[in-house]
DNA sequence: CGGTCACCTTGAAACGATTCAAGTTGTTGA
DNA sequence: TCAACAACTTGAATCGTTTCAAGGTGACCG
């Protein structure tokens, strides 16, 4: 036992070439079955497992793909994993789960490496609007595929959400309930989807006598909404509802509302954005813009697969459409004139 | 450019041997000033990147230690992975996030993952209590270090929580709060946490008038919690309270006795346990026994590191101290008689 | 009986790095 | 002038696989 044994114990023991014992396991069929029984028992007996390194480093083919995912901390990105979980083990293929917290360094440390590890493909949720990633990738010859994000002019998969039409969905439903002094909790943040969110919004919102108010966060996590409830509860004339970026947001602007002894909706209406599991579970249901996150994460694996299957491909864009779903945070009803 | 640069291409351009240009990576002190410059722009002019597996091959260590988590469903997982990557960038080493979401089947195939790829070490989360994965770990000589679990009969490193204590702690509050008829929900889970939970909770009972009642629920995840609080409403007489294996179950009967129309602490007060950051956000605001995840992640990944460092090393038990952190969900106050 | 074929097995050449004993310079001190 | 030494560089051996051309065997056919 112990992890010491190579294929050169495994064939002096069961008296074969390495050849064959490399056959056994590679291409069982070609095999002679006693020779096969016999390779098969030294296997067992010496324990030996196949050194994935040298491996990939002979046939030149990883067995394992890179993700690298904006926040962990957001159910949304982990619902995004499990999709590209299953869609890689339905392939055969392993995935590493990285986690670069919106950090532009961090994301260019794990991109190194997953190069140096020469994975199979990269899913990668950028962390800039410029792409310094995914030009990273391309420079260094390793497939990717963007996730959660368009890809214009980067020849590239993608799959994402249409962002705008998410931003405009919420916020129109803001408008038909009588909402006309309207905040944005994400203010200009150089996310892409942010910024997506808060055009579609604008768009909704033009020929109206509506306005919109820019929140900045300084996150986009709990905490962060919470400290940008609490500035915008101070906010005078007080906006009647506001669209949090993303639901973390909103169940922190949830917070302080609650904190400052305010109600929701009355006092103020809430969207997010995601419909993370939590959405629902909250203070006051979150009224919240749904992304289809497994099937993303799924797609996106499966792209890469294509990609990097040997076969034919040619990079698609897959664009999901979200769908709101009303919840008590945003019930029409009384509210201050 | 390309990902398809040697070491030996980098040495003809800069006009030197393979092993000088190994050196300026690895040894970079012993080259001459004006050699290495020479060689680092070659590195630069070609896009060298070293092959990770060609160098472990040859070196026979990794950069890399493998984690696998229970169900990163739960943002107390999460928290630890969080933990465990940072202790791990410091080490200068990259953490393979992996999700068995306690199908043994799963965790199983990733272990196996981990091994052919000769990681450095694991960071487990066992998915049963009889330690399978620990064994096969053991079996092929790779070091590893459990998580979330004491390890008693197993010679390893282990980082973890008194369950007991902490579900002793979660119990007496109730007592305290004047509750007779408790539930439990997680049952008898093969989980060794939830077992251990549930002891504390009994061990708390003990010697009081008090009574506990086993809710099987048939996941730990908030809509297993869902559906374990429907059915203890329909349960006579009912508990005045409800003592949940983790928080995700604590949420979804939260909602199940909102959607009942009952309210919590009055019809029914609910505990929770981990402490995540969604549990102060909810519907009522839980009260839950807290957990150091981050701590528990990053010290796991340091007794890892130390124990595959090379230096001295000798196996400890580090056990941290559970916390009770008291919110609305169990104050005390008007309950039916 | 020779030729063909199917079937199985072999063994050596990669893959791309690290390592290290040995070699080459250049400097210093006696 | 030479020995000793420091500073740097070299190149071959090695890690554990996969791959593949070539070899061996026996069966079958004409």
């Amino acid at each position: 036992m112990g992890g010491t044994a190579g294929i050169k114990d495994v064939a002096r023991l069961a008296g074969v070439s390495v050849g064959t014992v490399s056959n056994v396991i590679n291409r069982p069929e070609v095999v002679g079955e006693e020779t096969r029984a016999r390779v098969q028992a030294a296997i067992e007996q010496l324990g030996y497992v196949r050194s994935e390194s040298a491996r990939q480093l002979r046939s030149g083919s990883s067995r394992i793909i890179g993700l690298l995912v904006l926040d962990l901390g957001n159910p949304f990105f982990v619902s995004v994993a499990r999709g590209a979980e299953q869609a890689a083990r339905a392939e055969g293929l392993g995935v590493m789960v990285c986690n670069s917290a919106q950090r532009l360094a961090d994301e260019a440390d794990y991109l190194a490496l997953f190069t140096e590890q020469r994975v199979r493909g990269v899913l990668l949720t950028p962390a800039d609007a410029a792409g310094s990633g995914a030009s990273t990738l391309r420079r260094n010859g390793v497939p990717f595929v963007l996730v959660d994000r368009l890809a214009p002019g980067i020849d590239a998969c993608s799959v994402s959400v249409d962002d705008v039409k998410g931003g405009a969905l919420a916020t129109a439903h803001l408008l038909a309930t009588g909402h006309r002094r309207i905040a944005f909790a994400g203010g200009r943040h150089r996310l892409q989807q942010v910024a997506d969110r808060r055009a579609g919004a604008l768009a909704a919102l033009d020929g109206t006598d509506a306005e919109l108010l820019d929140l900045e966060v300084d996150g986009l996590d709990v905490a962060a909404g919470r400290d940008a409830g609490a500035r915008l509860l101070g906010v005078l004339p007080r906006p009647t509802a506001v669209f949090c970026a993303n639901d973390l947001l909103a169940l922190g602007v949830l917070q302080a509302v609650f904190a400052a002894g305010l109600r929701v909706p009355e006092d103020l209406a809430i969207v997010g954005y995601d419909d993370i599991e939590f959405a629902a579970a909250a203070a006051v249901p979150l009224t919240s813009v749904r992304q289809p996150a497994e099937a993303m994460g799924r797609t996106a694996a499966e792209l890469l697969a294509e990609e990097t299957g040997g076969g034919a491909h040619r990079h698609r864009q897959v664009v999901f459409e979200p769908e709101l779903v009303v919840r008590r945070s945003t019930l029409p009803g009384a509210r201050p004139a």
